[in-house]
This record gives C-alpha cells, sequence and structure tokens, in this order.
DNA sequence: ATACGTGCAAAGTATTTGCAAACGG
DNA sequence: CCGTTTGCAAATACTTTGCACGTAT
C-alpha cells in the first residue's frame, strides 16, 4: 500500500470527508522524494490546474502531522517542510547547503541507534528526532 | 576570557565599530544558558532599559551568525533562535516539548562522534549539525 | 570628517483565523 | 439536510530593507 492510499484510507476511517484540496495535497506528497514546503506545495498544485487555497494546504498539512502521517522538518530557511511519513519505513534526514539552501535526504543505521540510545536519557517521552547536517553542496564549494 | 569578552574582541579586531546595540545583544547571549529568539532577545534588552530597535537585534544576530559566533538553532516554531558558539567547547543540542513549546539543551559525547563520522560520508563540506529531539517535557505528559 | 551603526517605519514572507459558500455523506 | 471542507481576505507573526541621523574612530 503506497502513503498516498494509507493516508487517504486513514482519514476516512476516522470519519473525515475528503474534499478536493486534502485529496490533492496527499497526492502531491505521496509523489514527492522529499520535504516540500507548504508554498511549494500550494504552487505545484495550482500549476497542475486545480486552484487550491493556501489556508486549506496549511490546514491539510497540519492535520497530517498531528496525525503523524506527515513528518515537519525545520533546516533553517524561514519556511517549515514536510514530507511523508511511512508508518514501518524510510526514516532518514537531510543535509543544507549553507549557500543554495538546497536540501537533501540522508540515512544511516548506526547514527539511527546512536540518536534512540540518547533519546532514553533526557527525561522526555520522545516522540522523534531530526538531524540537520549543512555545509556546502558539491556544486556550491 | 569569556564568550562576550571574546566576541567583543573578535569584531573591533576586524575593524568593526562598537554601538551600543551591538554591544547590548552581545552581553545579554554571553550570559544565557541556552538558545533565544530575536523577539525575545529584543524585549528583554528593552525591559533592562536600553530601547534598542528590533531591526538592529536581527542584524547583529545575523553578522554573529555569518562569522560563526553564534549557532543558529531551529527547533520547530516560527521563530529561530540563536546562542553563543564557543570555538572549543560546550557544544551542545536541544529537546523541544511537542505541547508547551519549552526548549532545553542536552549533549552527549557518543553520539557527537556517531555524527561526526556520518558528516565524513555526504559529499558536502559539512560546516555544522544539529540534533532535536521532540515529546513531552515532565510537566506536560 | 566620514563611513559605519542605529532606530523607525514600511515592505516582504510565512502562517493563522473568520466567515460565507460549496460540498460530501 | 447538516456539518465538514474550502477559498478568499484579513489578521498576525517574524524578518528584511530603505533611509535619515547619530556616533565611533
Amino acid at each position: 500500500m503506497t502513503w498516498t492510499e494509507h493516508t487517504l484510507a486513514a482519514l476516512t476511517d476516522d470519519g473525515f470527508r475528503s474534499g478536493g484540496a486534502r485529496r490533492a495535497v496527499v497526492e502531491l506528497l505521496g509523489g514527492q522524494q522529499c520535504c516540500l514546503t507548504a508554498q511549494e506545495i500550494h504552487q505545484e498544485i495550482r500549476r497542475r490546474g486545480r486552484p487550491v487555497g493556501i489556508a486549506s494546504v496549511y490546514r491539510v498539512l497540519d492535520l497530517l502531522f498531528q496525525r503523524g502521517l506527515v513528518q515537519r522538518v525545520d533546516v533553517g530557511g524561514q519556511a517549515a517542510r514536510y514530507e511523508p511519513n511511512l508508518p514501518g519505513g524510510d526514516h532518514h534526514h537531510h543535509v543544507v547547503c549553507d549557500d543554495c539552501g538546497k536540501v537533501e535526504a540522508w540515512k544511516d543505521e548506526g547514527l539511527e541507534r546512536a540518536v534512540d540510545r540518547v533519546a532514553g536519557k533526557v527525561g522526555y517521552r520522545i516522540a522523534g528526532h531530526d538531524v540537520v547536517l549543512r555545509g556546502l553542496c558539491i556544486d556550491c564549494r
């Protein structure tokens, strides 16, 4: 089952109705490699011919975030980024170019274990984590 | 040498003049335990009786960030946070409460090594990193 | 004296909220 | 039908910029 299908099903199961804006956001996110800002999502959906409102994009993203269906990523620009959050799979992190602002994904099992180990020590009930590297990408350095 | 002294010296060494706003921001940051937003810095300086402009606070923070004298921390609210960056010392990370927004610092040598190890593998020239844990703090859970 | 630093106000983005109309079940 | 979802516009929040004036050197 794809993330798009899983997400739409999870929402209708919980009694949410499915209007066009919500479906459009979920479908766009589902086809994505890495994280997008709300503005990018809005523009891309409109570019594809569906005139969704920016407020709806924010509302959908917030709903998905509350329910753990998307991950929110803050890499230090002025806009938050969002990406699909598969229940079992594909947890990864990001590296940002200080110069051109490009964001890419990476993944490392050893680091994942190290973070989990630390998470038990801080006294919080930990719900998630994010590791952001920053530096110069191949093009900019 | 304290961070405040080091920072003011570094700036004058590089030919920057020292006006009141810059000094006020540096001194406030130097006395801080953890990260503050630009707005918090602005309010606190004014509360202490020095009517600095918000624009100057942003300008000073940007200058300090460009020169590596402060670290910029994005923990997912809508505002960026800043904290002193000692050259040799005291590198730490943050844990954010999903409920009340409180931000606290933590530190772990083993994780630090794990991150450094990963940093060599991503193809970027890495300049820094940040690890953010999020969950519920003791009060909120 | 002269260029840098500063404060204010205005502009620029990102995000949230109020509300009436459209729509799904 | 009735309550949810949506789009628009206005409001809010954060940050940047333009500009005239003050001040450190």
